[in-house]
DNA sequence: CTATCATTCAATTGATCTATTGATTCTTGA
DNA sequence: TCAAGAATCAATAGATCAATTGAATGATAG
């Protein structure tokens, strides 16, 4: 061994890293945070975990590099630390759904079939966006979408979409999409829509992603 | 939410691929198990654990999904399950690399002073290699340099390359690889021949991943 | 300066993880 | 069948981690 002390060293920090990634709630804090900056109260509200025990997993994950954060006024942001973190998650979902048997199995059951319409992959759809072929639906919160959405994009929160179906055109082919590959929001969307006759499919990968490969998007500053 | 459990179970389930990453030792195991596959003992020399311990290890890593293994004889082989696997560990070193201001660091002081010599990138080498303008010198010891290496490369075990120098042609550029982007061994050949005035250079990355990015590679066996 | 809100800190308990030890299973060769 | 090597299992003690609670900090409005 030329130097097992660096190298030691190297594998410990590099664990650390391992370790933010090891709990779930973690995880969906990252999920969460790759739709943009967020405060801590906001945070603790979607994930359902009390103010102090959200904090206190922020703070590992700054520890670990994956996320920063900074004071605003009277409150804390959060965000992710960079696109290579995005990139990172995107790994570990790879991985768990090719070689974890109850990922692929949960997803298979609970996702796959009503996503026998292929998703549309991110570069065709910008093309399609351009030319005004596709009317572009954003499921997510009024929050997330004001914070950052696809060019020309409608939102309407899953909630609402039954009671503005008259807003979508029914010629038009529809495609929505929402916080990520693995967000059920927009299957949902999907499936809804097609039982009302719809022709509508789902954006591969959700906003985030979106964002990190360069495409334009539009934010409210 | 529209479907709080599934998401959990989900992000339970990628948790898991994370507490498999969150421990060095792990770590180590799975660098060691890039080069290609390994037996329990091996793995517990090389890695300085006992073999109780490896195995342990080892059976927590396959119910992650990580790694796979399989019996041969009295022994058994472990394997990474796939070259996702490696994309991943890549992106948790890039990130690590980036956000965690000690990994940065360790890897300034200790590796790049070494490397000023900027490493060759993988694509120019194979056309260098078929032109045999450059000697390729392995300097992983003699049993993962049998596993497979590079076409026509030579196996200087790092401690016999002062002894085996005039087995290189000082009038050749010298390229040396060895286990991964972080493998002290190939920074140390690099930096023993420039001592000696050898034109001397470092490959980008290690076996590994040129054997992933689908590289032509000698295997015995 | 005080009151209030957002966030963090500190301390506790219960749970999970790790390395070691010694026994056990599984396979091969005699 | 038996003995030996390889790997795993089971049990333990020490360490680390997670969620809760209540107190403390830091910033803003009045």
């Amino acid at each position: 061994m030329s130097s097992p002390t660096i190298k030691h060293q190297l594998l410990t920090q590099f664990a650390r890293l391992g370790k933010a990634l090891s709990h779930p709630n973690r995880l969906e804090l990252l999920e969460f945070l790759a739709q943009g900056p967020r405060g801590v109260d906001e945070l603790a509200g979607v994930s359902g975990l009390s103010v102090a025990n959200t904090s206190q997993h922020l703070q590992q994950l700054r520890q670990s590099g994956l996320v920063e954060s900074r004071r605003q006024g009277q409150r804390v942001y959060y965000q992710l630390a960079g696109d290579d973190v995005v990139s990172l998650m995107d790994a570990l979902r790879r991985v768990a759904r090719q070689h974890l048997p109850d990922v692929d199995m949960l997803v298979r059951d609970h996702l796959d079939p009503r996503d026998a319409m292929e998703p549309v992959p991110l570069d065709q759809l910008l093309a399609r966006i351009r030319n005004g072929e596709v009317t572009v639906v954003d499921v997510r919160p009024e929050a997330e979408f004001r914070a950052g959405h696809l060019p020309g994009a409608l939102n309407i929160p899953l909630e609402e979409l039954e009671t503005r179906l008259t807003q979508i055109d029914p010629e038009r082919e529809v495609i929505a999409y929402c916080r990520g590959p693995y967000c059920v929001l927009a299957y949902d969307a999907v499936y809804r829509l097609r039982e009302r006759g719809y022709r509508a499919r789902r954006m591969e990968d959700g906003y985030p992603e979106w964002k990190t490969a360069g495409m334009p998007v539009e934010e409210t500053g």
